[in-house]
DNA sequence: TATTTATCGATATAAATATATCGATAAATA
DNA sequence: TATTTATCGATATATTTATATCGATAAATA
């Protein structure tokens, strides 16, 4: 049990979204080399506030800094990915075995988080009862019964935006609790279910508006 | 020229967030059905406060919304769109012609967004000199000449995380202005260079926290 | 035409987040 | 061992973001 559950305060939306960056930081760092850093130096390094970065570890760190040393390294780690939630484990479908869903099937990295992607559902009898990564793509009539049957808890919506509502209705239907949607649509969920957008529009847009201020200014 | 760019203050990143969700709502209303929808009616279909909605429209709305009927629907489409930088195209090509590559290069919804996909670069015999989609994969010696040639803004990283850094310095080598980064690592670039990183391990540490909490409510 | 009303936009307040200050302390150094 | 110092963590302040209040107004209704 970490010092969250035990006393503290709830954690912020803003220091949870640069969790997996210092996560990420940490694990780059050679822990031949060196076994703890201060919040200063990692600041520096990922160009962040140093009390920013100091009140973030503050936040999830279970046994604290030390003056002159910082964190330990190996324990924030640690720490880090259980407030993450990266040890427990959640089970996973995709929904759409076409060009991402596919590519997501395919990557093996998403363990790193706790994903677990088991199978796969499609409507394309061409790539119905085959295997991807050994991962099954199933009929998408199946998907109620398999979903139960495996315990899934998220489904991943990788299927054309105009038949992305149907498959949530379908997941939800499903007894799934949270969807991880790839298609360009604003989902409709009753409300105890999270749908969670993996919206590149937001990165195109912050990608646009960096080159068009940088031409102006040339101009 | 819209209204932020005469005299109005710089719109705020959280409302710049929201931006691409009203788009996509307002682009799946029926024109043909009504013409203008009021911020009250968006905030209760988002499910956001009605104030923010309101705030966030009139940041980038050119012509403001009227009593009693709301704001005019196409011309709020532009507005965000013009905000946003969909309509300046800028043209990309990506590194990595691998599963999320290929994915990205079959993918002809980014033009939407004004994002221009030319070509893709990779190492691997097996895929360079192939089209993908009708672009070219060259080999990632040619980027520099390439690049410049087709006046390349944007550099996309799908190649896996132990190259990179390597592909992303030969981007700025070559000349591009901004990064988005699909490999799970932290870049080091010149500062005047933006790298967006699209880190599906935020969304995976919702999703777990999420069902992390669910599942100690019932215990 | 007069009245009502939904909605806007401006201004005010509240909440969340970021940054600054400073005393305490563990490790390094003299 | 005494002194210095980098860093922590607590507390304070500033900034950003969200929400509330309210008068003005264009459209709907009487
Ligand atoms: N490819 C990308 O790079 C990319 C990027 C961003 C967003 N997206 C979004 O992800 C989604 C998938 O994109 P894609 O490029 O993989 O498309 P795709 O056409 O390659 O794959 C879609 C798959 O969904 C299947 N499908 C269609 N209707 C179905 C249904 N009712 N039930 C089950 N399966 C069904 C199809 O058979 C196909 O295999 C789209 O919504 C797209 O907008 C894709
Ligand atoms: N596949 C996914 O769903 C997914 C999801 C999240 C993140 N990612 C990340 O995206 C990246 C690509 O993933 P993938 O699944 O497409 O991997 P992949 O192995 O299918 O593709 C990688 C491609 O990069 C090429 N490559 C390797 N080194 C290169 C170099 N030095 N120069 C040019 N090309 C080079 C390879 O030849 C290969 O074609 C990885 O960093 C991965 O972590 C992938």
């Amino acid at each position: 049990m970490n010092r969250d559950e035990q006393n503290k305060a709830p954690i912020s939306k803003q220091t949870l979204n640069r969790m997996p960056a210092y996560l990420l930081y940490l694990k780059n760092l050679d822990l031949q080399e060196r076994q703890s850093i201060s919040a200063s130096a990692i600041a520096s390094d990922l160009n962040l506030n140093e009390i920013q970065v100091r009140k973030d570890l503050a936040a999830v760190s279970s046994s604290g800094g030390k003056p002159r040393k910082g964190f330990d390294i190996h324990m924030l780690i640690e720490d880090i990915k259980a407030y993450l939630g990266y040890d427990d484990v959640n089970n996973a479908v995709i929904a759409g075995a076409g060009k991402l869903g596919q590519a997501l099937l395919c990557y093996d990295g998403f363990s790193e988080y706790g994903l677990n992607i088991l199978a796969a559902f499609d409507s394309d009898p061409a790539v119905i009862h085959q295997s991807v990564n050994a991962k099954m793509v199933y009929p998408i009539e199946k998907m109620p019964e398999i979903c139960h049957l495996l315990n899934i808890q998220i489904g991943i919506i990788t299927v054309p935006a105009a038949y992305a509502q149907l498959v949530c209705d379908q997941f939800v239907k499903s007894g799934i609790r949270a969807i991880w949607n790839f298609a360009p649509v604003l989902l409709n969920v009753p409300q105890d279910i999270l749908v969670q957008n993996e919206n590149m529009a937001v990165s195109l847009a912050i990608l646009s508006k960096h080159l068009s201020v940088k031409l102006k200014k040339n101009d």
